[in-house]
DNA sequence: GAGATTTGGTGACTTGTGTTACATTAAAAT
DNA sequence: ATTTTAATGTAACACAAGTCACCAAATCTC
């Protein structure tokens, strides 16, 4: 069992309570989609354990990846759209199995008046994505491939704590919007400048 | 004058009177910068007249486009900046005379308890940003060159209500981080499939 | 174990776009 | 009016990255 108190230390007492009285925790297996483009937002929630992943999809499938929503972290877009009762622009998914708290679109502006700490957690989680789309917008507006992909590794090992990272030369590709044989074809060039170590279905970065 | 109550009408009288109590109207020059990169920022603005660009510096001075700030609209990012210690990453510059209301930070945070009128326009500031961003992504991701010209010069038009485009080849590829010769090109082949008409300094869409 | 599927490696080619170099024309400055 | 500067046109080339074709090895399925 989680543990809500820990992750979300910041929250006063109070809103702790009504967040345990409204909120729903469910858990939700990986590989599921959690929210489409142009699906309307009924509720937001807190990642209390796994990992989503917010992506949007181009024309072929590819799943671009935008960001990842890690445990403690809410879906900024989510509130935002609460508040207008608007669609989304952007696809969820969890990369693996996910527990998260489910919360009313209700509470999430009641919260904003009520409890100081509610309002400095959305206004702080709205500053951190917005940040992250920076990030990424530096990153394909100014970065050749080789550079993003050196950058995504890194991002990816620090993320999972870990300095393999499992996944597919396919997989990568898709989340730059590149195409397998590119990323192979970098990935190659950085194995022979020590930087990388490759295996099948997995990159170990050195 | 300019008619702040005609801009912002969705304002409640008290919330208004209270700006106007605590704001500072100041008119700005064209071409004036506003935020510098890795600035600390001391209040917010709301525009009134004129329109801020805001942009990020690429390696040679190049100032990519992010989005226009319009009169009625509020600087997400200040907000976004002001809280946090690093160093925020664009910059705003005025692209003709501007006037705006300067706003203490100080009183941002009362108002969003104080006033629901504010805090939904504070919302709805940063959800109209965020989807900003969110189609500046879609663009440099998915788009080639050709395409994003075309949808620069439209949103160009349609921001100043005009069909004629007044930059020079050299102005649009600063702002679409491209080169000069690369935009001549490309407007070039749209002329010939009648899609603009060419002159000195000017675009003229059809 | 045989065949099918997934994953990765690689060479050849194509395309979009950035670069270099220089010419031409319009506007501004003198 | 002449000179200077800014804006635009264009050809030739360079390079990153996408595509195509095919192969080899690992893994899964029956």
């Amino acid at each position: 069992m989680v543990n809500i108190n820990t992750l979300f230390s910041q929250f006063e007492p109070a809103l702790m309570e009504e967040i345990i009285a409204n909120g729903v925790i469910k858990t939700i297996p990986a590989g599921e989609i959690l929210m489409r483009t142009g699906q309307f937002i009924k509720s937001t929630m807190l990642v209390l354990e796994g990992s989503i992943k917010i992506f949007r999809e181009n024309e072929d499938g590819g799943e671009f990846l935008m960001y990842y929503l890690q445990p403690g972290e809410a879906c900024a877009l989510s509130i935002i759209c609460a508040a207008k009762s608007e669609a989304s622009q952007i696809m969820a998914k969890t990369v693996e199995e996910t527990t998260v708290l489910m919360v009313p679109l209700g509470m999430i502006d009641k919260w904003m008046l009520d409890y100081k700490s509610w309002y400095h957690f959305v206004l702080s989680t709205y500053r951190d994505r917005f940040d992250e789309l920076l990030t990424l917008i530096d990153q394909i507006a100014f970065r050749n491939m080789d550079e993003r992909l050196e950058f995504y590794l890194k991002r990816h090992a620090k993320i999972n704590n870990t300095n393999t990272i499992a996944l597919s030369h396919q997989q990568i590709a898709e989340e730059l919007n590149s195409s397998r044989e590119v990323i192979s074809r970098l990935l190659k060039k950085m194995e022979q400048r020590n930087m990388v170590i490759l295996y099948r279905n997995a990159i170990e970065l050195i």
